[in-house]
DNA sequence: AATTGTCCCAACCGCAGTTAC
DNA sequence: AGTAACTGCGGTTGGGACAAT
């Protein structure tokens, strides 16, 4: 009998995530059941791709949902049912494992809900109709809110002392939504903050009090909070057979965070994996990835370049 | 401070579809 | 054509975080 080699389950840490997307972005995916044994990892290939769908792999949108991502999940699962996958093709940035916990934990109990108010309200408003045929104001039963239900954004505009230039920030902020459109039309994804720049390029300085405490990160002016928990530290040191060199990567990772620093001294920023290489040797960096990966977008998009 | 209840989400499981042989 | 292996999908669950008591 062939004895099963012990397979880890459970929750994932820190160490073998770094496990599995070195192997990934060092050599590809090729095949789930076998890239556990190669990657150093203790865990079924299901479990690796489940791991790396759902939260490793790049260009994932994760915390919370707008409200008009909410509108397009309502919308699409009214018409196609729990198809999760085919409703995430719609929202590219999401997973479907994200989407489905989604309906389940909020959106099916305020359709629900909503369901049940319409349902109500159309009956109220036939007794009112019946009650009294000349009353006008029924139409406004459903209380269905507005965009005046929502706060005014916040604005700032903001001077760049490391640039020649100014930007505009715009934060619109609710309860669970940040919303921070600013600086050279660059999408950028923050820590903890998803980001879309709009602005324009204005020469005021001026600086609206009461806005969240921003700082910029020192590399890329890519905006940061303050008080965003300490990176921990992971290195190794890989060598390639087939080439003549050795390289090092270190990985300065949080939870929502990368920031990978070394091959051929280029200081990279990664949020996911869109990484953006800074130094004059990027052309280098990209050409050497690309060796790697079918798409150099997929795991290398510059939104500063 | 301790206990209980609730919410949320990462991860597991089983099944179906696809591919390779 | 049949079978095994692999992959993807959707339902479900375990357990951590937080709130309420």
């Amino acid at each position: 009998m062939v004895r099963q080699p012990y397979l880890k389950k459970g929750t994932w840490n820190s160490d073998e995530d770094q496990k599995l997307i070195a192997y990934i972005m060092r050599y590809g995916i090729w095949n789930w059941n076998e890239m556990p044994r190669f990657a150093g990892l203790q865990r079924s290939g299901k479990s690796c791709r489940l791991r790396w769908m759902n939260y490793l792999r790049p260009n994932i949108r994760r915390g919370n949902f707008s409200r008009e991502e909410e509108e397009t999940i309502i919308q699409l699962q009214k018409e196609l049912g729990n198809r999760w996958s085919t409703i995430a093709a719609r929202l590219p940035q999401r997973t479907d494992n994200d989407i489905k916990n989604y309906w389940n934990t909020r959106l099916k109990k305020r359709v629900i809900l909503e369901n049940n108010k319409s349902t109500s309200a159309t009956t109220e408003t036939y007794s009112i109709i019946e009650e009294n045929s000349t009353d006008t104001e029924s139409s406004n039963l459903l209380n269905i809110p507005t965009m005046d239900d929502f706060p005014e954004p916040l604005s700032c505009i903001n001077t760049s002392p490391e640039n020649s230039y100014s930007m505009r920030e715009t934060f619109v902020s609710s309860e669970n939504y940040w919303d921070i459109p600013s600086f050279m039309e660059q999408p950028l994804i923050a820590q903890g903050f998803d980001c879309e720049a709009l602005a324009t390029t204005e020469n005021n300085s001026s600086i609206e009090e009461n806005l969240p405490d921003v700082e910029s990160s020192s590399l890329l002016n890519i905006p940061t909070m303050a008080g965003f928990p300490e990176p921990l530290t992971y290195s190794g040191t890989f060598t390639s057979s087939e080439n003549s060199y050795s390289m090092r990567d270190t990985f300065v990772s949080s939870e929502n965070y990368w920031e990978i620093l070394s091959f051929m001294e280029q200081p990279l920023i990664a949020e996911g994996f869109d990484c953006v290489a800074s130094s004059p040797n990027s052309q280098l960096w990209q050409s050497h990835h690309q060796h790697y990966y079918d798409t150099v977008d997929d795991f290398w998009a510059n939104p500063l370049f």
